[in-house]
DNA sequence: TTGTAAGCGTTATCAC
DNA sequence: GTGATAACGCTTACAA
């Protein structure tokens, strides 16, 4: 392990004194067109690079940004990390990560206490800004020491939510239209025929769940019914798909239709029904949210709702670095869920059967 | 934003000098309890954090260490970074995390300066150590220049890296057993009662691809023939799966069985098989490597090899912190790759089936 | 037990 | 153009 050489060392090497060193490494205009090559050159041979943490002493930037989710294993997650990572980077900063893997099957007993440790060490690490991406922040009702903690942590840092505004947080949200999404869906699911149509997966209390269910419920009131057994909340991953819709085939006769939270719900419950040798979409038509990037590639493909989360993923970085560079921010952008139409609904399957009827 | 207090304003407002300060925060013993008292009070009411940088300054050390992938998207190197943050953080460790995405499809026409620039930030940001998961280190031909500045950068910083030894490279290695994963799946399904299988999925020129593509062919030469027509390498993702079991299945007759490199390549090849009204095992089987968590519930169950990627990230993070200390190194741990048997293999419903007509 | 002062590697502010 | 020197926030001898 070498010793690391430093811009004093450097400086003697080169005849020079260390703010010589230092205009060069910051290409000042006014060093001698001798001295500078002189220095140059000394920096190469002994592969010099100046010290991040002596210069962040003085300009009281680390160029760090910090990125706190829930779990790093998710697709939801890691769409959206990819984005702010690159971004950041090829706007010169590094990314600290903070998983605190509590969603889900969660071990913690206390998720937001976990929350408020990172918090912690995110103001002793001095990282310039802060993007949220899901955690205690998503319930509906926030806890209090969390809240505050998150509220002096922006105080300190600008810290950039990409979720659902809550009124007692001070920090900046970037917003998703999530009911708009479980509209489409819903909508589609009705346009193709189905009429008794199911919700699966989500877990309660936490704001994604609601929105998208309410969302649901509100859709199909205007065209159909909808009763309680053919909603069946439990959590947002794969094997939650699985017990929501094990638990809904006890029901009879079954819905025409489900929607799902998402495609990893979706998916779970597809196993399900295979499990029973059901099959999507002749048997039971099924329509999701968040298209992850395997859903094209399923047996049935699924069809689903495109939140365009990188999308968001991007906006929250610029939005951040405004903040952080204390530069006006830019007009909220709208934000358009999309559907994307494939197989699991069973749209086209049940088109052409109806155009095979036609012809007879 | 407020201001960051600093220890000299608590010093100031607690009635001591800095040192008396200090001491209480690093719970030096030698502060009467009096003061101690203060002076807690003092830094809990302003709530007052010490920098981590002026720290750093002085330790040479950033308790920051830093984890290099191609790609946060893909589940084999999720499953790996959420160990290492896990890990790190309950050793007092933050992560910074930077992704190349250099894998699969990339749009680099260069990785190899990619990673290299990677190494300068790390460098610069003067982390504790550095864990490399994967990319221009898994070739078999590993560019030069980027060999250099990997063996410059272990010089300053200990370097750990999760694949094959290179002899040419002075960092630590954590072994993966490649070929016993090959030759497990490979074996299974000629115990199975296949004979003729192909390969597919994996880039060439990848360590990982040729080891276990050897592997398989070895294990195969005892038992049967393979021609080169069913093998087809692409590489490690889902559409790569699909692209080359389209291309086999060109071939008539088709093999009785197929080995993909990994669950995505194999999710790939049963949407493939599908698309041709094919089913997984009944008309063709499946075994793979490096079993995804979503595995478990693909329709059919994908039958693989678990290689335990969390335990070699696990391990990797121990190495690291044994050599930012000093410390000695563990011995070796011995590398297991365990035969899942799920659907995909036809394992069972061969075996119901030679019961069956057993009994007749 | 406590305080003073030097020092960590850089940049910024002065003189020269 | 260039070079001393102070400053950034903290720790750590050394003195008292």
């Amino acid at each position: 392990m070498e010793p690391k050489i430093t811009i004093k060392e450097i400086a003697k090497l080169a005849g020079v004194s260390v703010s010589t060193v230092s205009r060069v490494l910051n290409e000042s205009p006014s060093v001698s067109d001798k001295k500078r090559a002189i220095v140059k050159k000394v920096i190469d041979d002994y592969n010099f690079q100046p010290s991040m943490v002596a210069r962040s002493m003085i300009s009281n930037k680390t160029h760090t940004i910090a990125v706190l989710l829930t779990d790093i294993t998710n697709p939801y997650f890691t769409a959206q990390i990819e984005q702010i990572e690159r971004y950041g980077r090829e706007q010169g900063y590094s990314l600290l990560m903070f998983n605190t893997m509590t969603a889900g099957h969660s071990n913690s007993d206390n998720p937001a206490a976990d929350e408020i440790k990172v918090f912690e060490t995110i103001i002793e690490k001095q990282v310039d800004g802060v993007i949220i991406l899901g955690g205690e922040i998503d319930r509906e009702k926030v806890d209090q020491d969390y809240l505050k903690a998150l509220n002096q942590l922006n105080d300190q840092v600008p810290v950039v939510i990409i979720g659902q505004p809550n009124p007692d947080c001070s920090c900046l949200f970037i917003e998703r239209d999530e009911a708009m999404g479980a509209r489409l869906i819903t909508t589609h699911l009705l346009a193709s025929g189905y009429h008794r149509i199911g919700f699966i997966g989500g877990e309660p209390g936490i704001k994604i769940t609601t929105q998208r269910l309410t969302a649901f419920k509100q859709t199909m009131s205007i065209y159909a019914e909808v009763s309680n057994s053919d909603i069946e909340l439990s959590d947002f991953y794969i094997q939650d798909g699985y017990s929501s819709m094990t638990t809904m085939l006890k029901t009879k006769p079954l819905p025409d239709a489900i929607v799902a939270i998402n495609d990893r719900v979706g998916q779970g419950a597809i196993r399900a029904l295979a499990d029973q040798h059901l099959r999507v979409p002749e048997d039971i038509a099924i329509g999701s949210c968040d298209a992850f990037p395997d859903a094209e590639w399923m047996v049935p493909r699924m069809t689903t709702i495109n939140q365009h989360n990188e999308v968001l993923a991007r906006i929250a970085v610029q939005q951040l670095l405004h903040l952080i560079n204390n530069e006006q921010l830019d007009s909220v952008q709208t934000h358009l869920p999309e559907l994307i139409i494939r197989e699991s609904c069973g749209a086209k399957l049940r088109h052409q059967q109806t155009e095979k009827s036609d012809n007879t």
